[in-house]
RNA sequence: GUCCCCAUCGUCUAGCCUGGCCUAGGACGCCGGCCUUUCAAGCCGGCAACACGGGUUCGAAUCCCGUUGGGGACACCA
């Protein structure tokens, strides 16, 4: 029976899965690319419920595969991380500079007959695979080498693990309750490759094991994972963690989350300007909820992040719905940050000198025109460009449309009533403008969209006056000069 | 094929554990209206779901069994 007490406490129902000790868990991605969205949710849940325990959240790469892992990714792993605010404690670990220790614990279960060697080769094992799946058997491990009693391999062997084949593994997942294998299906899998290299689901038990971690939360697609783990724990004589396996994200075709459903990247995202907190909020709502509340602070999330309210079966990722929460991140946050963040976007659009020349307030003023009107800060770089040096780019329909010869009158009025006023203020200058607009016997529509070209070059803008005002009185008057130019020659 | 997980509006979800308060609530999106100097935003309203079949019970979205469907795992990958 292979059935650790440890194991077995409920994190549904049966109270609410309250750590007793403190609390050590860890995220450990596999450096094959960038830190991908189904990677941010883990680490997320990993750190809340850390954060929620103050316990201490640990990085771990896990890089073991030679072959497949580069420095770059693992610096995209780290720089996604920082992007969305998920600091470590401990770490970040390699794998690879800790060999000696998962040798040292295989040779340490070989001496006491808890694995023993094999001289398969792997071309071998695929054969007899191949040969078990076409006559419908299961694919595992025949055990054939298991009674081979091999001491001293003279050629190349690998290590296997002697998995029980009798009883039970049963865990008690924090979100999927109870869960009973038959040990019967467990492989005596192998735990150290013929090149000395240790396989991840050995590497991963030793590492859990000696960083203390407490808790496993992982995806769900490493449920299956844990009852061949659990074993080696125990044989090892480790305490058992606790588990808890997250459904997995969905792409709209109900399949797992991959480069073919578009940006999987987290930095995907920071480049299509959305908010750090925007991206942690919708993912952190994909799979765990508080009632009604959409949107949190990262403080409410801390405070009421628990087990019990995540969901078990799996979520798709829906785009539109991220695009909304970021749309209120920006409508709601703070003006200075949201300007700090739209910064390298203004940069990158050619800008550099005009934001320079700007301060910090009146940015943030900036930001608070135009943000009901966009939804990323990409869309936004667009809504404030006309803002930026003495001139505007003029939209030449809008231009054609509006600032005609027969509009030329009613502006040249609105510039000298405005020039009468040597300061500006916005309830007076809009009072002057209304004034205007009724002794020209015009509707207020006529007016306002030649003046809204001539300042900012096109149809659609903000409030006129809000314009105005951002603007200042000199630029106004400026721009509005040259428009009554463009109207009078206007053919 | 074998094993495991999952199943409420198109999507994210509340409710399920501790059956009645559910003629199933919220959010995104969609449709319509209001507001309006443009574009938005905002406000109001609408469409839309308990996968199916059995049971248990006075009563089931909620408990049990089965079916179907979806997902995952079965490597000297992680």
């Amino acid at each position: 029976m292979f059935r650790d007490s440890d194991a077995v406490e409920s994190g549904r129902g049966a109270g609410k899965g309250e750590p007793s000790g403190k609390v050590r868990v860890r995220f450990a991605p596999s450096p094959t690319g960038y830190l991908h969205i189904g990677g941010v949710r883990t680490a997320l849940f990993n750190w809340l419920f850390a954060r929620r325990h103050q316990g201490t959240f640990i990085l771990r790469i896990e890089d073991t595969d030679q072959e497949r892992f580069t420095d770059e990714a693992i610096q995209a792993i780290l720089d996604g991380m920082k992007w969305v605010g998920l600091d470590w404690d401990e770490g970040p670990f390699r794998q690879t500079g800790r060999m000696d220790l998962y040798r040292e614990h295989a040779m340490k279960l070989f001496e006491q007959g808890k694995a023993y060697w094999c001289v398969c080769t792997p071309d071998e094992l695929e054969t007899r695979r191949k040969e078990a799946l076409a006559k419908g058997l299961t694919q595992k491990y025949d055990g054939r080498c298991r009674a081979k009693g091999i001491t001293k391999p003279t050629g190349e062997a690998a290590l296997r693990f002697k998995a029980p084949q009798e009883g039970e593994t049963v865990i008690d997942d924090l979100v999927k309750g109870r869960v009973v294998f038959d040990n019967a299906v467990l492989d005596d899998l192998i735990i150290l490759r013929s090149n000395g290299y240790p396989t991840y689901n050995f590497s991963v038990v030793v590492d859990d094991a000696l960083m203390g971690i407490t808790h496993v939360i992982r995806g769900d697609d490493h449920l299956t994972n844990t009852p061949r783990q659990v074993p080696m724990f125990q044989a090892l004589g480790f305490t058992v963690p606790k588990f808890g396996h997250l459904p997995m994200i969905l792409g709209s075709d109900k399949a797992r989350l991959s480069k073919r459903h578009g940006a999987t990247s987290v930095l995907a995202y920071r480049d299509m300007g959305y908010l750090p907190e925007a991206v942690v909020n919708y993912l952190v709502r994909l799979g765990w909820s508080h009632g009604d509340q959409e949107l949190f602070t990262r403080q409410e999330l801390i405070e009421k992040f628990d087990f019990k309210h995540v969901q078990s079966s799996s979520a798709v990722f829906n785009q539109e719905k991220m695009l909304w929460v970021n749309e209120q991140y920006i409508k709601q946050g703070e003006p200075g940050h949201v300007a700090r963040l739209l910064i390298p976007f203004l940069e990158q659009a050619g800008l550099k000198q005009e934001v320079s020349a700007v301060s910090p307030d009146w940015l943030a003023k900036l930001v608070v025109m135009v943000r009901e009107r966009t939804k990323t800060l990409v869309e936004m770089v667009t809504w404030v460009t006309p803002y930026f040096g003495q001139d505007v780019a003029m939209d030449e329909a809008s231009a054609k449309k509006f600032l005609t010869p027969a509009m030329a009158p009613a502006l040249a009025k609105v510039v000298a009533r405005f020039e009468a006023e040597p300061a500006f203020h916005k309830e007076q200058w809009e009072t002057i403008f209304k004034q205007v607009v009724e002794e020209q016997g015009m509707k207020m529509g006529q007016l306002a969209q030649p003046v809204r070209v001539a300042l900012t070059g096109r149809t659609a803008s903000p409030g006129l006056f809000e314009v105005m005002e951002l603007l200042g009185r000199e630029r106004t008057l400026i721009r509005l000069k040259k428009g009554i130019e463009r109207a009078k020659a206007s053919a």
